[in-house]
DNA sequence: CGGAACTGTTTTAGACATATAGTATCTCGC
DNA sequence: GCGAGATACTATATGTCTAAAACAGTTCCG
């Protein structure tokens, strides 16, 4: 495996010098998230005044509603937003003072809170994902329909590569 | 800007599915850094009981030494961070109580503070890169040389179009 | 000199994040 | 039924994080 230092490093880039590939490689993963994560972030406040979380939120229910689901548990909404539970708790609260969300609880289970997309919320959503999906377009024109391809397979094999590093490893 | 379609797009939506390229790829490069970033932040924690961004601040101070360089002053810190700057000054705070960094004020500008690691700072930084390092070994090895190879290159030709895309548009 | 503009940092207000502990509810075996 | 355990969520403590305003020191220019 060679190491070949290329010039044009950057911010956390270059964090430890050359034959660290992996390292390498994730700093640069880094780098490119963080870009777009505050590319986006900056939109969606400038634009319209909401925080990211908040519209992933919003994002995630409306997708599964059209799965055909009626809602989404707590639970469940953290898993799929990859964050901790106790951390939606005070999201959705937000969200429900604004009206966007609805918070009930399930008749049959009354631990289990279900969170629905409000009709504003629905609405306040679709007016806000044309202009997103557009900077995230914008930012990925420098790829070839090809790259994309390819960055999309080499992710995917990251991922899985990543979960499984994660579930063998059981520290302590 | 040409819009092919030349992508294996399951989603039933055939209008929509060729725009969602984008969006798709962003959210697989965000799960692989959340999971990336997650277990390190987790091991940093139980193995050594400091956080991610402590250890960030001390690994860039650490390189930047390399370099030559006596200390960063807080803005190049932060620049390279890419954090803000107000952010960095509680951070800096922490250390400098637990006695891993060292700040003092420039004497031919007394607004600027050069941070550097103290001997600690360094012996503590030094005891964590090895294990580090392995974790995020780990994490890639579903990845062949060539595949790092490729998705350096990918990932370089999209930071360079997320920063043009950035830098271009002007909104407000 | 003396203010205006600039630069480097800190402060503030608010939101988000984790981890941990706690509460409420359900399920299961007996 | 009944207690042990599991499950779903919430509360708390601490630590980032951003944006915006405030503060302090420097530089520039008439």
């Amino acid at each position: 495996m060679k190491t070949r230092t290329s010039v044009a490093e950057r911010a956390p880039d270059a964090v430890l010098s050359a034959s660290h590939a992996s390292l390498k490689l994730w700093l640069r993963l880094l780098t490119c998230s963080s870009l777009i994560e505050g590319h986006v972030r900056r939109g969606l406040r400038e634009e319209f005044s909401i925080t990211l979380p908040r519209f992933d939120v919003l994002a995630q229910l409306d997708a599964a509603s059209r799965d055909s689901v009626h809602g989404l548990t707590m639970s469940e909404l953290s898993r799929r937003l990859m964050v901790t539970n106790g951390n939606l708790t005070g999201l959705i609260e937000r969200l429900v003072q604004e009206g966007l969300v609805s918070r009930v609880a399930l008749a049959t289970d009354r631990r289990t809170q279900i969170v629905r997309l409000t009709a504003d919320g629905r609405r306040a959503l679709h007016s806000m994902t044309p202009v997103h999906e557009q900077w995230i377009d914008d930012m990925f024109t420098g790829l070839s329909s090809d790259d994309r391809v390819q960055l999309a397979r080499l992710l995917g094999k990251l991922r899985s590569s990543v979960k499984r590093s994660i579930t063998e490893d059981h520290r302590s």
